[in-house]
DNA sequence: AATTTCATGTAATTCGTTACATGATTCC
DNA sequence: GGAATCATGTAACGAATTACATGAAATT
């Protein structure tokens, strides 16, 4: 019955906090926005979000009204009143418990919360983070990170002469990765501890710009944007 | 039943090309000296052995000693000299079935072998796979990353405005991963395309073709499997 | 003698996908 | 009016893990 994902999970939460959504418009933005995650599909999804109602940390609001969304163009639909409504759209909205939820799940740092998949999540979420969690959240990767990196280099030490050239070259690579993503937050920690904290934004998102005074907040990096409005997500 | 994990089955039937070897082994193998494969647990990797020798590809044979042949069974005496009783530790070898099967799963290149991890299995075992079948797979695993570099662009450019400055570091350090990787690739299409592979890093210059007849620029391929033993006590 | 490491397995559980159903809305 | 997309779900399956169980060999 619990489908208790932990990622999923967390994720949905972090993402609701922000605004209420139904399933559809939710995957979208795990797919997309966040880039990271990998592609649950509905079959994850749905589960996923009947049992948080169950746990009460969402309640579930029909929400049939085009009044919210863009009604584009004219011809409309010709009545509103439904007495047999519209197929419910279903909004899911996290209530003051789910948000308490979220809150103390932001704030626990377990062991878990070095994994790849799960720091990315953490990551993509520490604009809700309070600073020492962020720290404690980069840290933990960093030595996790380097354990790994201690285990590549023994082991590279000790089956190098018996490699052929590919299985070398994989493994170089492999760790030239981890070495990359070491230095990458040896800068945000370096970052974190100079800059001033940055905000907990609230639910209705304040998008405000930072200061490019280079005194504090993250490393800025080139941009790239190539002007591409291309259509939206994989299969 | 059916265990077939695919890349599981794959990693196994190429480290039992190379050599003779038994579970516990077979599985450090897997976790350190392929490196990139992620940890298998035994709960996986025993089941999945079993199927495999269901389907004939692999056979067990009782080993420890080498002058001990006794059965499971056995177990007897244990007494003083040099006979033996290891308890029997299972070394499974690949049958000409088997190499058969992993021939053909090495030419193979279906649309799953550009993902991520199973990417990683084919590579490791690019000793032992033909120069074309290298080249698909390079550069499909490029394609692949380019048609998800274009997602991801797409992606940041319509969401770029609404999303907090950590959200967009996540991303662009996701970016930069994989176009990294790409660059990866192309030195090593460029390289295959060019014959000999001469990569840095790799202490041993070692250009010794001994592939007979064909591709150039075969890596060392070292064969030590040992010749068919005629036996039929297979399953 | 006791502990660690080697070695092999099984059962229950977790996490997630595919394929299947269904229906509503918008685009052409 | 038909296709594509939006939207929600369920059942069956798949892949792999963890926890459990066992036992032999080497190390201390």
């Amino acid at each position: 019955m619990s489908r208790r994902s932990g990622i999923l999970e967390f994720a949905v939460l972090g993402l609701l906090r922000e605004s209420p959504m139904h399933g559809y418009e939710l995957r979208k933005r795990l797919n997309t926005s966040l880039g990271i995650f990998r592609a649950f599909s509905y079959g994850t999804l749905y589960p996923c979000l009947k049992t948080l109602v169950a746990s009460g940390w969402l309640i579930e609001e029909p929400a049939g009204d085009p009044a919210d969304t863009a009604p584009v163009t004219g011809r409309s639909t010709a009545s509103s009143s439904s007495l047999t409504g519209r197929r419910a759209k279903i909004v899911y909205r996290l209530t003051a418990e789910g948000k308490e939820h979220f809150e103390e799940l932001l704030s626990h740092t377990g062991p878990d919360a070095w994994e790849d998949e799960h720091f990315a999540a953490r990551f993509a979420f520490f604009g809700q983070t309070e600073r020492d969690v962020r720290m404690r959240v980069l840290e933990g990767r960093r030595s996790r990170l380097e354990e790994r990196l201690e285990k590549m280099r023994a082991s590279l030490a000790r089956t190098r002469e018996r490699l052929d050239d590919y299985t070398l070259e994989l493994q170089r690579h492999g760790m030239e990765s981890v070495e990359r993503e070491v230095r990458w937050l040896n800068e945000l920690i370096e970052s974190e501890r100079s800059g001033r904290d940055r905000r907990r934004s609230s639910p209705e998102g304040s998008a405000q710009q930072d200061t490019p005074g280079e005194t504090g907040g993250l490393p800025r990096h080139r941009d790239n944007t190539p002007p591409d409005p291309s259509d939206d997500t994989a299969k």
